[in-house]
DNA sequence: TATGAATGAGGATTCATTCAT
DNA sequence: CATGAATGAATCCTCATTCAT
């Protein structure tokens, strides 16, 4: 139902996901969707969710593993994990991130924010970056920016160099 | 009517753009408003391209009389346009570009894209930027990004440096 | 539109009473039954509360008129006027009054109630009869009871020397 | 089962008996549910013909006892069932009045309403009362109503003067 | 040209009921 | 017998759009 939900984002925008179109597409009917969510509202925020929990899960993981390596060489295996994640389902992050912005975040998925940029903030400031949090959120909506541009523009796999460009520029390096 | 559109979309998002209250808040009858619009979509498309066309005016201009500055100084100049264009009402230019996503982009406001992004690119092209295409693209979605993000996290007034040093270190000064 | 939920309630119940079918009965659409009430439960309220309304009119206007007479001949008219309320729709009014119970008041509603009782009350306290508050709504609780079961039993036209025993024998007379 | 129907009928009218609340109330599966009951009419229904057949129990007995009383004591004998049945569980009893009204009384409730009704008009007809039958039942109906009223103003405990006062009336005591 | 009442397709949600396990 | 996931008809309500005045 999930994955229906997810496809339906992708191809029609948030108004396309309607809890009927959801539930054909699902090969289900309407009332054993709202047996496993409480409402429309709650299958997209639960998309939101577990997307966002794949890439703290990643993302977790390499900031532990790089955190001894020099900046330049930890952000670009962070940039890696971004990218992959990314790359996996690109129409689909794109559309959850443009549902993200109007939807009052659940309290849940907010603290997988505030850990995603933690874990970020944590390394960049053992690298003696000022501001670490602010930097963490900068580096991340560059990042995003410059994937969703080159996502629609079609030229992604040339992004790498100019990404990293603009990250080290932010960072000084 | 567009006014009172753009007022409803920056308060309650997209879905609270319906034509009842877009007429009812612009004090006019839904007939009328079906005598100068052709249905909804055209309301937002039209809100999208007016402000489209607001930025290009300010914008082929600065980049006319910037043309024969140093490149940082260029910058400099472009980038006082663009975040004045956003301070001037920050909550509806972000909920422009939250909209425009998942819409089919009316043939106009394309054009009026490509025409920003040509004169940003000619410029860049005259100061030996290589693929200035690309780059003037990626520029202008790198400050968008951290536009956005300053304007949630309300640290606008602090944004100019570090926006600054992405788009250097992406031009490579 | 309220005479068609009358219909609807007085046939089917309650549950008859579907936005749908009131729509439908009254020959318009969901939609204009929507212009006009905010939602059913408004129209069920409405529907009680016009005829609250006439009876009390009804109602005060004969306390008025019987304020000098003695106090069997006072509850004769009120009677007359109560009784023919009840017979010119009899399955409506039965209907409404069970709807009642159950639903919370409107405060208009509520309102008249209260004018109702307070102009049978103070009828009453002019006659001398102590607590004259909890009297009118015994009265009234007794003459609604009566009508309900002869309604049902189809002996409405034998009632009335029956239901005069019960309010005199209440009332001490 | 039937007292988790009851209990929501109490606290929440008609509409908050559902199938799937009875079952989680009386701690069973739908399911089983359904094993017992044909449906959830049968519920209700079981209810009211439930309640019925308790009250018959004690007023056919007491009607026995009171058979040779003068006419007041056996009243009041028949009014302290009455009022002990409806003051074991008030708002209970009260729900179930209103549900009755609608509904087509299943043939074993109407035949236990009958029995009811009869037990009282045979004792009434001992004493020489004229149309037994009918007084039997708007005795009945006057004590309901007025229980009601009381219960809902929460003078209960100071009716019962008033309403022997309206049967004694009635009977011409 | 302006009005706004009327329309009805479509959306979210509930709930009685079934049936495979 | 018991379970509870699955079903889908039915309900309330919204809103883009039309059209007679």
């Amino acid at each position: 139902m999930l994955e229906a939900a997810a496809r339906l984002l992708e191809r029609g925008g948030p108004e396309a996901v309607t809890t009927n179109a959801v539930a054909e597409l699902a090969g289900v009917s309407i009332g054993s969707l709202y047996q496993y969510f409480p409402g429309r509202a709650a299958i997209l925020a639960e998309l939101i969710r577990a997307t966002r929990a794949a890439l703290l899960t990643d993302l977790e993981r390499t900031c532990l593993e790089v955190r001894t390596l020099p900046l330049p060489q930890a952000v670009a295996r962070l940039l890696d994990v971004v990218l992959a994640h990314h790359l996996a389902r690109p129409a689909r992050i794109a559309a959850l991130e443009a549902l993200e912005a109007p939807l009052p975040l659940a309290a849940e998925t907010a603290a997988l924010d505030r850990r995603i940029t933690g874990a970020v903030a944590a390394l960049l400031a053992a690298q003696g970056v000022a501001d670490p949090q602010t930097a963490a959120r900068d580096l991340a909506a560059i990042t995003r920016a410059l994937i969703d541009t080159s996502l629609s523009a079609g030229d992604l796999p040339a992004l790498r160099p100019r990404l990293e460009r603009a990250l080290h520029g932010y960072l000084g390096l």
